[in-house]
DNA sequence: GGCAGGGGTGAGACATCTCTTAGAAAGGGC
DNA sequence: GCCCTTTCTAAGAGATGTCTCACCCCTGCC
C-alpha cells in the first residue's frame, strides 16, 4: 500500500485530507511544522508528500528546496492558494511535481496522486497484472490473454481494485468506500450489478463470490 | 559523462535546475550572461545547452543565432513562457533543438535532454513521430503519411502533447495546463474543441476519447 | 417441500459526457 | 482600415455510463 505524507498546518484541511485519503485506500501520515514535514520525507518511508507552502517553522518552498537538495526525486504535489499563482509557478520551478490550487475538489487530488504514484513506479511499467489478466493504469487498457477489453471508468476502478488485492475478499463496503467515494449509499446494490458487468466482460471464474463476506480475485 | 551548459540569470532557477542535474547524473556549468554563455557554449566542452531567453547583455535568441552563426551544432533546448507561443517558434527558427515552457516538471526537461543526447549520435532532427504522424519540432511542419497538414500553432502544441505521450490517456486537465497554461478557465471546453480540429486536420482514428477519463493517442 | 437470506441480472430512468456548430473577439498581414 | 486566421465561448443534440429497482435464482435449513 501506498504510504502518502500530509504538511499542512490547518487541521481543518489536514484532517479532511487524510480522512479522504484513508478512505480511498492509502497509508498517511500529517505533519504540522516545516522541520517535521522534512525529517519525515527524508525517512525514504513514503511515496508521495503532499505539500502546503502556509508551513511553520520552515515554508513549503524551503522544505521542497532542501528535499530536493538532499538528492530525493520523492514525488511531491503543492498546495497553494489559488489567488498567489506566482507561488505556484515558483513551487514548479523548484521540483514540485505538481500542484492544486485551494480550494480544491478531493477527487482532482485523489486523480493526481494516482497519475503521480504511476508515473513514478513507472520507469519499469504502468502494468499491473494477475494471471492472464492485465490492466494498463496509463493507457486505460486491459487485456485478457490475448483478448482487448473496452471497460467504462467505473468498470475500470473496480477492476483496478481487485488486482491491487489478488486473492483478499473484498467486502462490498470496502470495494463501496474505495471505488465509489466514501459517502455513497451503503444500501446500494451498485457493487453487484458492477461486478456482473466485470464477470461478463472479462469472462467467468475470475470474480468469485463469497458468500456473506464479500467478492474475489480468482 | 555528459556535460551541460546552464544559462540563466534568474539563480532561482538555475540553481534548481543546476542541482537537479547533477543529482541526475550530469556534468553541469552555469553561465548568468549572454556573453559567457555564448563565450562557453563555442569552447566545444559541453553536450548540450539549456537556454534561457532572458539574459543580461544578449538575449537567448542572440546568443543562440550566434552559436549557429558559427557553425555549432550543440544541441539546445530553449526554456520559454509557455503563454507566448512566439517566443517558441522564433527560438525553434532560429535553430533550438527543442523547448519546454516555465513553469516546466523537472522529470520533464531530464527527460528532453537524454532524448536530445540519444538523437543526436544518431544524426540530430528535431522530430516527433508515432505511426505515420511526424511533427518536426523545429519547422513546425506536420506529416501525415504523406500529406502535409498545416496546423495553427495552439492545434500544433496539443498535437506535440500527444505525440510526446504516446498511447497514454491525458486528461483534459492534464491537457488544460500543459497547453494553455495553469491559470486557464478549467471549465471551459477548449480541449474538446481543439481535439475536434485535430481529427478534422489529421484524419479520424487517431485520437480516441477515453470516456470519463480524457483523450489517447491510438 | 417450503422458507429465508443472499446474490444475480435485465430494463429503464436519469445524469453526465462528448461532439458539433455558430459566432464573437483578438491579432496579423496587406 | 479591411480581411483572414486563430482562438475561445456557448448551447444543444446525441451517445454512453451509471445506478436503482424489481424480480428471479440459489443455497442451506427446518
Amino acid at each position: 500500500m501506498a504510504s502518502i505524507l500530509i504538511a499542512d498546518d490547518e487541521s481543518r484541511i489536514s484532517g479532511f485530507i487524510d480522512k479522504g485519503l484513508r478512505a480511498a485506500g492509502f497509508a498517511t501520515r500529517v505533519a504540522t511544522t516545516g522541520p517535521d514535514a522534512l525529517h519525515l520525507a527524508l525517512t525514504g518511508e513514503f511515496d508521495l508528500l503532499v505539500l502546503d507552502i502556509n508551513l511553520p517553522g520552515m515554508d513549503g518552498f524551503e522544505v521542497l528546496e532542501q528535499i530536493r537538495g538532499s538528492g530525493s526525486r520523492l514525488p511531491v504535489i503543492m498546495l497553494t492558494a489559488r489567488v498567489e499563482l506566482e507561488d505556484t509557478v515558483a513551487g514548479l520551478e523548484r521540483g514540485a511535481d505538481d500542484y492544486l490550487g485551494k480550494p480544491f475538489r478531493f477527487d482532482e487530488l485523489v486523480a493526481r496522486i494516482r497519475l503521480r504514484m504511476v508515473r513514478d513506479d513507472a520507469g519499469s511499467s504502468s502494468e499491473l497484472s494477475h494471471r492472464d489478466l492485465r490492466l494498463d493504469i496509463r493507457t486505460r487498457r486491459v487485456h485478457v490473454g490475448e483478448r482487448s477489453v473496452e471497460l467504462s471508468a467505473r468498470e475500470f476502478a473496480l477492476a483496478e481494485e481487485f488486482v491491487r488485492h489478488p486473492g483478499h475478499v473484498l467486502s462490498r463496503e470496502q470495494l463501496l468506500s474505495r471505488v465509489w467515494g466514501f459517502d455513497f449509499d451503503p444500501g446500494s446494490n451498485v457493487v453487484d450489478v458492477y461486478v456482473g458487468y466485470l464477470r461478463q466482460k472479462l469472462g467467468p471464474g475470475r470474480i468469485e463470490t463469497v458468500r456473506g463476506m464479500g467478492y474475489r480475485l480468482a
